[in-house]
DNA sequence: TAATATACATACATGTACGTATGTAAGGCA
DNA sequence: TGCCTTACATACGTACATGTATGTATATTA
């Protein structure tokens, strides 16, 4: 039973490589092209396959573009989310969550949700509904580090949690799509828009 | 001679009427679907019209873009950036800004930038250079009001000028997409997102 | 080593939306 | 009032991308 480990690699081994090349291309072309401006033959290029290799995998164009948003939601929760489970302060947790998020969306493939939402927005799809999901996974866990705070007399009162929340995210998403993850001053920016939206005075000098 | 207020309309009138019709639905379509999933023949029955009337006004789906796309940035400026003039101070000409940006997105038709932004991004196209256009202006407005806020000392120094303002413009744009200007809240925490972003302490309650 | 299944490539069919060419009615000018 | 131009509708051609059907090489199993 030849593993990846081993020299021939296994049929397993040939599907799961091949699948997340593709995925990878996918992603990549759907953070910079969209959904419908995304061609499959140049994702399938991109990989090193043809499209043949694709529509073996995945079902659908759809197909594959919901597996890259469940894909990349995973990829966040592992490098952005798990930032937030190390701190004990909820305060200092959405801080390490902007700065974890600013970090991530250097990535191109962090771009892909702003990327396509408009594109679904208002309608009944699929997509749409994967995005919906994430994000509202994403909302509530902010909203229940600012109501923690609020209890603990950290972060001042004012709009809902819910709505401070989105805002949150949407500003944090904007500002990287603004800055394209290059900058260094990008963790620095993401940390103040979150002062600022929470009601926080700004970060004493260094 | 026949204007607008006659009773038969002259072929000077007919001609505004429907282009301006055209444009509307067209930047109503554009902020919904973005750019390529933008369909022509919706666009001209919202009207009320045929793609013949449309192809008459405009050379081609990418002319009416950017018809569109410059036709938005005019009324951004009458309705927005005019309220920035209205100020003295440069930090209250900036609230201003956010303020009225919030409300102008509470418009549809003013998240057609964004909802298009990400299909150009990276290629050589002449809406690109559009959006480019109209997105150093502002950034540049935006950059002199804190660069005279600095000098004032209402702005404490940071990173550069330039980063703030880009920044500043994504930041708003992701949170008015996100709270789809519906909420009350939104002119609240844009103008929170400008103090963070600036590195001002929050507003003193009311 | 023969047989079968899997991974992928190639070829084909279809639909959709753009752009253009042509036709028709209404306004402008002599 | 007759001719010409403008505003718009209808009809057609075309290109492109998706999805499917078929073909081929590599791996697995007996």
């Amino acid at each position: 039973m030849a593993t990846s480990e081993s020299l021939r690699p296994t049929q397993a081994d040939r599907r799961a490589r091949s699948r997340s090349a593709l995925l990878e291309a996918a992603a990549r072309g759907l953070s910079r092209y969209g959904y419908s401006n995304l061609v499959l033959e140049q994702v399938a290029n991109e990989a090193g396959y043809t499209r043949g290799a694709l529509y073996h995998q995945f079902a659908s164009k759809e197909d594959l573009a919901l597996a890259v948003v469940w894909w990349v939601a995973g990829e966040w929760g592992k490098e952005v989310g798990s930032l937030a489970l190390r701190e004990d302060d909820p305060v200092d947790a959405l801080f390490a969550l902007a700065r974890g998020h600013a970090i991530f969306c250097r990535r191109d493939i962090a771009r892909v949700r702003m990327a396509i939402v408009t594109e679904f927005s208002g309608r009944d799809h699929p997509i749409r509904h994967a995005l919906d999901e994430i994000e509202a996974g994403i909302i509530e866990r902010i909203g229940n580090l600012i109501t923690q705070a609020r209890r603990n007399g950290s972060v001042p009162p004012g709009p809902p949690v819910k709505t401070i929340a989105a805002g949150l995210l949407g500003g944090l998403e904007g500002l990287m799509i603004q800055l394209s993850g290059q900058g260094p001053h990008d963790t620095v920016l993401a940390e103040r828009l979150v002062r600022g939206m929470l009601g926080l005075p700004p970060a004493p000098k260094a």
